[in-house]
RNA sequence: AGGCUCGUAGCUCAACUGGCAGAGCGUCCGACUCCAAAUCGGAAGGUUGGGGGUUCAAGUCCUCCCGGGCCUGCCA
């Protein structure tokens, strides 16, 4: 029976895991995709989010810019909302337990499932040097989830396959060593699909260059020029409908909250009067409301310099649950305890 | 452990028997445009993976090192 209610203790809420790699920097297509739902889900689970630098490794890096990175992004996050206080926030690493499971279900996982990740075809094909970490990505995220025994993670359309396979690793486990772990469910964000700016038919992303993306944390005069220059069309044709360029930029423009603009805009395009410089400026405006608030936090936590401090008191409440889940699976599997 | 092969601009690549390091795409500036895109005009961009050597002259030849790919062998 599903007692319809929501949970009043930390005990009985469901629990979140969700990570970001660190490498390079927030844009507002992470923003509005994946951490203003972080934030939001602090009010109603148990959030653990961790800062995945052993899934940064598996693509070239430089180890001086990984640490720092690691930093930046952790401010990044505290400036955007989440909240140490009620959510566990660290860096993964500081766990070696997540690469313990790692290689645990690393032995219970096959060649084969793995040989179909999409996410691996695509990326190996990428990068020249293919590192075995890479293949075995997808496992590695397994053992995150399931290092806390998550119920719930948050993730992208793009991370369902991922995903699937670690329902099928836990249920594997479970067969073969007794029930540990629970059955893993996706949220689904809303589908805030931030496309680039310059190629709209492509997602926004930081590897396609930087006239594609908008950083959270850069400076208005750069973004407004970025968005200045960002791709439209001919002009309003209300008839044939909105180009992928103009549909991106009301796209923006839904995310930041300003639904009253945003339908003053709409009829504009609809009655073909829309001057796209006009909703360009309109759209900088709006977005930098969102996020200047968070650039003011974010440098007055950078000055607080306390953030050290804040990450190894988010490692220490992982590491509790953490060890104590990993000496029961040790003692599962039959290795040394 | 051995054999073969590759490494040139941010990316993809070119450069003859050794003879001034180049193109396309991307980037930046300008024109055009309501703003952009496309187009046109202009510019920047390099320790040719690194060290040593041969030569009047090395991206090119020799040598060692680093890195990638393919093949064979050995151990577990």
């Amino acid at each position: 029976m599903i007692i319809l209610q929501r949970p009043q203790t930390s005990h009985d809420r469901m629990r979140i895991f969700s990570g970001i790699q660190p490498t390079g920097t927030l844009h507002i297509g992470n923003y509005f995709g994946a951490i203003r739902n972080w934030v939001a889900l602090q009010d109603d689970y148990d959030c653990i989010y961790s800062i995945v630098d052993y899934h940064a490794i598996t693509a070239p890096f430089k180890p001086d810019k990984l640490r720092r990175r690691s930093h930046d992004l952790a401010l990044d996050l505290l400036a955007c909302g989440i909240d140490p206080e009620r959510s566990t926030i660290f860096i993964q690493s500081a766990i070696p337990e997540h690469a313990e499971l790692c290689w645990i279900f690393s032995a219970i996982t096959s060649f084969g499932d793995l040989s179909r990740m999409t996410q691996f075809k695509e990326k190996s094909q990428e990068t020249d040097f293919i590192s075995a970490g890479l293949f075995i990505y997808p496992i590695l995220q397994a053992a995150d989830i399931l290092l806390y025994r998550a119920q719930r993670v948050p993730v992208g359309e793009d991370q369902l396959q991922h995903l699937e396979l670690s329902r099928r690793i836990a249920r594997r486990f479970n067969s073969r060593f007794g029930d540990f772990f629970p059955e893993i469910e996706p949220i689904v964000g809303k589908g805030a699909r931030i496309m680039s700016l310059a190629n709209p038919s492509r997602k926004m992303s930081k590897s396609d260059g930087e006239a594609h993306y908008i950083g959270v944390m850069e400076d208005a005069r750069s973004i407004h020029k970025k968005i200045r220059s960002a791709v439209t069309d001919i002009g309003p044709t209300p008839a044939q409908g909105m180009s992928e360029g103009v549909a991106n930029l009301f796209q923006i423009l839904e995310l930041t909250g300003e639904s009253d603009l945003y339908q003053e805009m709409q009829a504009e395009f609809v009655a073909g009067t829309l001057r796209y410089s006009n909703l360009k400026e309109i759209v900088f405006q709006t977005l930098m409301e969102v996020l200047a608030p968070i650039q003011k936090q974010r440098a007055q936590l950078a000055a607080e310099g306390q953030i050290e401090k804040i990450l190894s008191a988010g490692a220490e409440k992982a590491r509790v649950i953490a060890k104590e889940n990993i000496r029961t699976i040790r003692r599962m599997v039959g290795l040394a305890v």
